[in-house]
RNA sequence: GCCACCUUAGCUCAGUUGGCUAGAGCACCGCUUUCGUAAAGCGGGGGUCUGGGGUUCGAAUCCCCAAGGUGGCUCCA
């Protein structure tokens, strides 16, 4: 985005933050201040009022304030303050966050390994050394811990809107009190903040719960329950076709095709090592007998045990086992959001047992069907090295030295791919395995994660899972964990809002529409010849024989996006041949031209069977 | 789960400070019309105002609880 490429709007939303907190310390004066960082698209600040809840009715009288701010062009000057000066102001000025922040710089900067805490804050610039001195920055009658930089004065910074207010956990911690956090957006000219605002309406048209809703794909029940998603038969076509194109070429590279039960006993939980971590995220169930079963939220589990049925030569590795299938977690209410996340979502998910050997090519293959799925839609995608902590080992399964040695294989493979082209993703690994995942930047410019790669030599000791090797002995084995979508409802989700709606032929739920000028009985005698003809030649087709006028019924198409609407009435007839209306975002070939019926469904029909985005995003 | 806000017909929304049988457009159904590439005309059905409890002479409107949603926080195998 184009914010990203303009590093000098850090300072002047980093300066919008200190003069927010200013207008705000003018109008509540006992205010306690936490942390106001620049963002993406603007600022935020993270502020104590109290019993007293902030609401959208406030933010015209706070920005009236930093406006004045701002008309008084107050310079930003910095200064310095021994630590202790510096903790005495805080304490003097009841700032007890900031006091907070300060103590913990104090002992950061006593110790030699790194405090976490001072990481997130973004305190750590000289982390190793004793901190003796802080930073401060002062604009008018208001003065903030900051380690800058700012802009020169407050008439510097361009324009400003708040946003939006919510609840947060004073950095982070669900242990520490809940405190307020009023999100700003700030750009350099107004004319770039109304852009962004434009943006932010585009984005909104594209919604995928939206679109979801008008295109007829998926709806929610209150009956059924929130975030168990209902696909209509338009939307289930879209995931069967998604979800062919992922196995078709999972099957070239030799995978087979599994099916599991979606429940199952504790003890494979425990064996894996989801058990312990994830517990109270698994919908649990409890026979009449009393046995402890949970819903799968994976299958991994599952699919070790068909591996484990037999013996396995080394001859036969690698196994690989596909399976599309729903998984189930009991997500908190909050965090559930339209398709991308829920708590019952289907994953094309894989599972390749094999030897350390194999890993490579196997992960290269994988990672050619991620290029070629996400090639065929225009997306362009950026790799994540998804690696352990070592500052927080326990939340992860295994060994370290392990951990490294997988690593270090990964990162050969990533190297091999992209270079130095990706992003490092240090504490983002599963707790068994560390991940090459993939986000893909859609038409708008945001960015999603979407497919992922993992290593795991973890649950092959978990669930003893071992080979016979040339010397006849038992080896251990590794699984390489691999989805292509990730999930196809939050592939959906993304999809969708990339193309707006605005499905390619070969992913239409609906790819013709046939419509008549009238109901005379030789016109939808020859619409409904040609809906069967449609219909022989695997076009998903419907016909329009409404009591309405063209023009309304070619609306109704078009808002439902259809790709190719004909309209049938004496012409045609007379004439043998139509002029298909063509949606407007798809590239208008000849062969469109005025044509037969048999032509243009030929035409039609042979374009549908190529999985390529024609649609101008 | 936590914070803030929201929930009126299938959809999108009106509904003044609590006060007559709760409205509109679209959609749906019926009739008329038989129509040429983004909305023909007329008529009709449809809502215990998300659910439950309370305050009040009186509640869509105020209060409490629950469910669902939106934006954040936290979490994401």
């Amino acid at each position: 985005m184009a914010e990203n490429q303009q590093p000098a709007l850090q300072p002047m939303r980093h300066s919008m933050a200190h003069i927010f907190a200013a207008a705000v310390t003018r109008m509540w004066p006992e205010v306690k201040l936490g942390v106001g960082p620049a963002t993406d698209t603007g600022f935020h600040y993270d502020l104590d009022l109290g019993d007293y809840k902030l609401s959208n009715d406030d933010f015209k009288k706070i920005e009236a304030e930093m406006r004045k701010i701002v008309a008084q062009d107050q310079p930003f000057e910095q200064f310095t303050k021994p630590i202790d000066e510096a903790i005495q102001w805080a304490n003097d000025a009841k700032q007890t966050y900031k006091l907070e922040l300060l103590n913990d710089l104090k002992r950061a900067g006593t110790t030699v390994l790194k405090d976490l805490d001072t990481v997130e804050l973004g305190l750590e610039a000289n982390g190793e050394s004793k901190v003796e001195e802080v930073s401060f920055y002062k604009n008018g009658e208001f003065t903030d811990l900051c380690r800058g930089p700012h802009v020169e004065s407050t008439g510097k910074v361009g324009a400003f809107k708040l946003m939006s207010v919510s609840g947060i956990y004073w950095r982070g911690k669900e242990s520490n009190p809940q405190i307020q956090r009023v999100h700003g957006i700030g750009f350099a000219t107004l004319e770039d903040l109304k852009q962004h605002l434009t943006m932010v309406e585009e984005a909104k048209k594209r919604d995928h719960r939206k679109l979801g809703q008008e295109l007829d794909l998926f709806v929610f029940s209150d009956l059924i329950g929130a975030g168990l998603p209902l696909f209509t038969p338009r939307g289930t076509i879209l995931r069967r076709k998604l979800d062919d194109f992922v196995q078709e070429m999972r099957d070239e590279y030799g995978y087979q095709e599994v099916t599991v039960p979606h429940i199952t006993k504790k003890d494979a939980y425990i064996a894996s090592g989801h058990w312990q971590k994830f517990a109270d995220e698994l919908f649990h169930i409890t026979t009449r007998e009393g046995h402890e079963f949970a819903m799968k939220p994976m299958n991994c589990p599952h699919h070790t045990q068909i591996y484990a049925a037999k013996s396995r030569s080394y001859k036969e590795l690698p196994v690989r086992y596909r399976e599309t299938t729903t998984c189930y977690r009991d997500e908190q209410s909050g965090e559930l959001s339209g398709l991308s996340r829920l708590r019952a979502f289907s994953q094309d998910d894989a599972h390749v047992f094999c030897r350390t050997e194999h890993i490579e090519e196997e992960a290269l293959k994988i990672w050619d069907i991620i290029d070629r799925f996400y090639g065929a839609f225009g997306f362009e995608l950026k790799v994540r090295f998804s690696t352990h902590d070592p500052a927080n080992m326990d939340s992860y399964s295994g060994a370290p030295e392990k951990w490294e040695s997988t690593e270090q294989q990964l990162l050969g493979i990533i190297k091999q791919k992209v270079g130095d082209n990706y992003i490092d993703g240090v504490g983002e690994a599963a707790f068994y395995g560390p991940k090459i995942d993939f986000m893909a930047k859609d038409a708008i410019g945001r960015e999603h994660q979407v497919a992922t790669i993992q290593l795991d030599f973890n649950q092959p000791e978990g669930f003893d899972l071992t080979c016979v090797n040339e010397a006849g002995e038992r080896e251990r084995i590794i699984m390489v964990h691999a989805a292509i979508m990730g999930s196809i409802d939050r592939f959906l989700s993304v999809y969708i809002e990339h193309v707006a709606g605005k499905f390619p032929v070969w992913l239409s739920p609906e790819q013709v529409r046939i419509t008549t000028v009238n109901q005379e009985e030789s016109v939808v005698k020859f619409a409904e010849d040609m809906v069967i003809r449609a219909k022989e030649l695997g076009l998903r087709v419907y016909f329009d024989n409404d009591n309405e006028s063209v023009g309304k019924k070619i609306r109704s198409s078009e808002l439902m996006k259809v790709p190719y609407t004909v309209v049938i009435g004496q012409n045609e007839i007379e004439s043998g041949e139509l002029t298909p209306r063509i949606r407007k975002d798809m590239e208008v070939s000849e062969q469109h031209e005025a044509r037969t019926v048999d032509e243009f469904l030929k035409t039609v029909a042979n374009e549908a069977k190529s999985r390529v985005n024609k649609t101008s995003l």
